[in-house]
DNA sequence: AGACTACATTCATCTCGGCGAATGTAATTC
DNA sequence: GAATTACATTCGCCGAGATGAATGTAGTCT
């Protein structure tokens, strides 16, 4: 059995910087390849100070990493196996549903808004 | 794409029930089976106050069961996967280590004072 | 019944994380 | 160089979670 608790801490805290559905989102988003900030802002729907502050958590952890193109900063998963485990955590999730009355927070995506001025965005607007 | 956001929340949830190195421990206590709070209390070293609302968030997320005999309460792991999917997430920690400068609470175990009075620590006691 | 044991729950405090607001910075354009 | 764009970082406040202390409760024992 694993005794050396440090790994337990490091993995908590890999927990709590996953623990957070806005960054969860924007891991989704990462799945189909890398993706600008404003893409995830405009998708998002989150001012973009805070989409900053949660990908600077996903840096921190070593999640994301990170390519500069002109202005644009692109985002891309750091380690592939992560999203597997996420999702081999997925179908655990529903029964936590009514953990602490009040819980994670809210979430609203604006799924009209997809569109943001880069590249990947312009391909496919109207 | 998973759009609907209230799994997002859910999963969120369940990370943030996940994201404590105590809690972590007790999921790996109950790997090899059922454990009575008397022994998680001995081995984890906290207070049995402390304990006991640790255990309280694992039973809100329904991640953990319990099963009383006597004065004792056994806790056994509810959803068998979750271990699998700890299993394939730690490896990611690693890298996660170092991330908003001080974090994860601190776990101090007491590997020497492993035994309580249930039958399970009595069989290998001194 | 009373005392005791093993856990559970509540309350108060304190720290930490999330959010808004403001500011800072690198690269482009003029 | 000045202005603008696209992100990053810092600061301050507020609410959520962690801990300690105290109390509550169910089961056992004599």
């Amino acid at each position: 059995m694993d005794h050396g608790n440090p790994t337990l801490e490091a993995q908590a805290q890999l927990l709590r910087t996953l623990a957070h559905p806005a960054r969860l989102y924007i891991l989704q988003l990462l799945r189909s390849g890398e993706v600008c900030v404003c893409h995830i802002q405009a998708v998002l729907g989150e001012r973009q100070a805070t989409v900053s502050q949660h990908l600077m958590a996903l840096r921190a952890s070593n999640l994301v990493r990170t390519r500069k193109e002109g202005l644009r900063v692109f985002y891309r998963i750091a380690q592939p196996h992560l999203l597997e485990a996420l999702d081999s955590l997925r179908p655990l999730a529903i029964g936590a549903a009514g953990a602490t009355a009040r819980r994670a927070p809210r979430l609203r995506l604006m799924p009209s808004r997809g569109r943001c001025t880069c590249p990947r965005c312009q391909a496919g607007a109207a």
